[in-house]
DNA sequence: CATATCGATAAGTTTTATTGATGGTTTTTA
DNA sequence: TAAAAACCATCAATAAAACTTATCGATATG
């Protein structure tokens, strides 16, 4: 049994399909074929069920796969000793970003993180928090930011910031002239929403069903993206609410839509998520630094609440 | 890397000897060499210091051979969870068993385990508690049956039995007069023990110290067996305690000696342990299932209280 | 100072991994 | 439903690797 056979195996159950599988290990078909029959042969089992189509997994198969998947993963480890050892900070890193705090942080830091940190190859991926979690723990990302905590034993989390939330309350809505918005003030029925699948949007509804028990889904308007919701809610759709990274490059006109919150005010924490077995913690810990080291200019709140990212 | 680049780089860290370490792997020295110096060069680092005699670990050789042994032993569970699936119990079983357990419980067992189960190669080596705690981490054992408990995280245990102390009292000692003795009568200084390192020498230093904090060493006669123990005893020189199980084949006119203890008896707890990763668990369990059942009919005692194992 | 020990090196051999070509099935498409 | 495509297995050839024997040089030993 090789490390080699042992990573063949995953690559051929990840696409169930060897051909797919031999192009993503850089060698040719007969090549993973030969392979995983050597490794059957040898273990005297069947580790794929070759009859069905698309391939599968046998019962064993998915056993043999996750320790697979645990030994390829460790061996990744001793590179990772001797790096840690030389102080040494590069190769690919794959972080993930959840699409409500790509489009603000990325920019503030990316460029400081590069230049600080040459020889890391960065492989950014916009993706969800639940995208996230499946590719923190399947090994396909390195690390990723989302909105914690996020409650998974098998994900460690260390906070980067908290971003207080900012309600957007365009002309003529009921809570237009107050000053300041209360928790209290909020309504889900005229809450403009991320579409499903984005935490934000999990986040806002939490903050609000602590004061409502039943969401009536009457008024289904979601968008993908925070500048839609900005322009649905300027059509008088609905208040909505932003991450407060979002409102400093708000437009001016836009801007005066702004209303905070009282304190305590609601807030989510923004984490970088890695795997608990802690490999690359080097270069997770670069990246804490210069986030860290950018956002203590940009975030200045004190007395924040903690809204949870999980849905229900 | 190969698995076996690292089984290599184990081989020669515990050999601390390039020849020694090839013969155990059953390859020639020059071998090892190359596929050694072959890691340390992909890795670029070095992992053994050969300017030292004999052969050192560097700082960072010391991690790796920590994460080596780790990615071997969990390369081997693959086979297991074949073995755990096909419900196939066999391949070879290094088991370690404590000096005052061996003599009496392994003829008890062993005869029926083996034609229970002919396909397993038992491996059985008479260790302390102390070697077999360092080779169940080091993988050198598969499990070990030994006095609990142990307190140590990285070994599970599961109870086999619970055997009584029993008093080997000769002629003429002060309590031979007894019929039944009590913990407080024992006093440490005309007990016969076993020489240090056993850990039954430790289990009736605890059950004496209950009741004598400072053990005072003046009559140091200490023995290796607890055969010699009782010919010790005889010779007058004070009285010791056995095990229950040693006490069924003593002979007749030595028997009249044995004095049991008042309820509740001082006992041993007995385990199969194993580590935590819980690797060939089939044959762990199916030791102790024959272990235990034999077990059942030679030992019936009820109340019972367990004196600790352990040293000080 | 001769000798033994021990790891590195060199050259040659065996074994293993990989490739390109091809064949047999099964699935998809026209 | 026949043709085409997709897909994995097999074969023979080759490239790569692991391993062996023989030997060297350095260090320790008697």
């Amino acid at each position: 049994m090789t490390i080699t056979q042992l990573y063949y195996v995953l690559a051929v159950a990840e696409n169930q399909n060897f051909t797919k599988a031999a192009e993503k290990c850089f060698v040719t078909q007969p090549t993973l074929s030969m392979q995983i029959q050597k490794l059957e042969d040898q273990l005297e089992v069947q580790i794929f069920d070759r009859s069905k189509k698309p391939i599968e997994l046998t019962d064993v198969g998915k056993k043999i796969v996750n320790q697979a998947r645990n030994i390829v993963n460790e061996s990744y480890r001793i590179q990772d000793i001797v790096d840690q050892q030389k102080g040494f900070i590069g190769g690919e890193f794959r972080l993930g970003i959840i699409p409500t705090i790509m489009p603000t942080l990325l920019p503030m830091f990316l460029k400081t993180f590069i230049k600080k940190h040459p020889k890391v190859k960065l492989k950014i991926e916009e993706l969800t928090t639940e995208e996230i979690i499946a590719r923190i723990k399947d090994g396909h990302l390195d690390a990723a930011i989302a909105a914690t905590p996020l409650e998974d034993e098998n994900i460690k989390e260390r906070v980067l910031y908290f971003e207080p939330f900012v309600s957007y309350i365009p002309n003529g809505h009921r809570l237009h002239t107050n000053n300041k918005i209360d928790i209290t003030d909020l309504d889900v029925d005229d809450m403009l929403l991320l579409e499903d699948g984005h935490c934000f949007r999990d986040g806002v509804l939490n903050l609000c069903k602590a004061f409502k028990d039943h969401v009536d889904d009457k008024f289904q308007l979601e968008s993908g993206s925070i500048e839609t919701l900005i322009k649905l809610s300027n059509e008088g759709l609905g208040m909505t609410l932003l991450p407060y990274l979002h409102t400093l490059d708000i437009k001016s006109t836009e801007s005066k839509n702004l209303h905070y919150f009282n304190e305590p005010t609601p807030a989510r924490e923004v984490s970088i998520i890695y795997h608990k077995s802690e490999l690359k913690m080097q270069i997770i810990e670069a990246l804490q630094d210069v986030i860290s080291g950018i956002i203590r200019g940009a975030i200045a709140f004190q007395n924040v609440q903690i809204v949870s990212p999980l849905p229900k």
